[in-house]
DNA sequence: GTTAGCGTACTCGGATACCGGTTGTCCGAGTGGCAAAGG
DNA sequence: CCTTTGCCACTCGGACAACCGGTATCCGAGTACGCTAAC
């Protein structure tokens, strides 16, 4: 099991805007050449959020994304959802009415399915942790451990403007 | 992200060796039969299964698989760690340190990635609940919600023989 | 009748193909800015 | 000098290809059972 990797570059890219200020547009190419990212694909991954409404994006020249709301209302949940998708890790097939089981047949009104329940359970509690992590939280403990990184990414970001 | 399809299969085919007798060894493909599975693919599964401790093989005539320990001795985390690995779904490959950013080097003693710790304790969280529900809590809600099944199970095996 | 030996059928186990999805790339549509020309 | 108009460069957006890991299959190694034949 392994999760989309550009849920990794779209989190720190949305950290990116936000020190860079909310009302600024980005062009996809220099939050790319910031980490060393190919360009289209990271492109694609922004293109998601902006439809998950986590991003807005401006095209033409001086055009690029920018945050759509403050990053406090912003979760790691949310740019997952945005990025990997929604559904769950765990899809229960119901083999349990397959072949001799249930000869076949399913039930009209079947209970829930034990061992779905359980991986349910163990996904929801992964779903609300990460709910409960906003990118507001990221940014406060990243300015506290790492005081110089917002002004150095601010300063990058202005010299190859 | 997705999960192995076969961690449900091995699941289901632990309780239906639980629910008959742990001293009884059965074949990869009687119990692929069961759900209609493929099994040669099932056989796979199994081997992981055995690989990490959870069941014992048999080679030979009235060979098989059994279980290597009680039922509420397996938890869900298990089955998922011997067929899905341990890794986690999210890697930090550490992008904060490439391009811009860093200017391409990696501190001597870096502060742990913000972004990962996040993903790494909702990932804690999952795990504690997956590795919280054994096999046994699961075949008891099964006995409890439908009483027939483990009957159901046995008799068709039997029947099989 | 007993026992030793052999063959057979059945099992797991790992090596080998196949396929869908993530990863990666490309070109087209649209837009804003700049420059040049005209008033 | 100001306004208008046309062009161009830059951006996003979605369609298209490539690679990789999960899916599926197959055949070989080993073992217990049963049959046969000799004693």
């Amino acid at each position: 099991m392994r999760m989309n990797e550009g849920v990794e570059w779209a989190v720190h890219s949305c950290l990116n805007l936000a020190w860079l200020g909310e009302d600024r547009a980005v062009p996809a190419a220099r939050l790319a050449a910031f980490y060393e990212l190919p360009a289209a694909y990271l492109n694609k991954q922004l293109q998601a959020l902006t439809r998950a409404g986590i991003l807005t994006s401006v095209p033409g020249p001086k055009g690029g994304f920018r945050l759509a709301r403050p990053i406090a209302k912003i979760t790691l949940m949310d740019v997952v959802a945005a990025i990997d998708g929604e559904e769950e890790a765990f899809r229960c097939t119901e083999i349990r009415f397959r072949g001799g089981s249930g000869g076949g047949r399913t039930p009209a009104n079947p209970k829930p399915c034990t061992v779905a329940s359980g991986f349910r359970k163990a996904e929801m509690a992964w779903r609300r942790e990460l709910a409960a992590r906003t990118l507001a939280d990221i940014t406060s403990e990243v300015e506290r451990t790492n005081p110089g990184a917002p002004d150095r990414v601010r300063r990058w970001f202005d010299d190859n403007r």
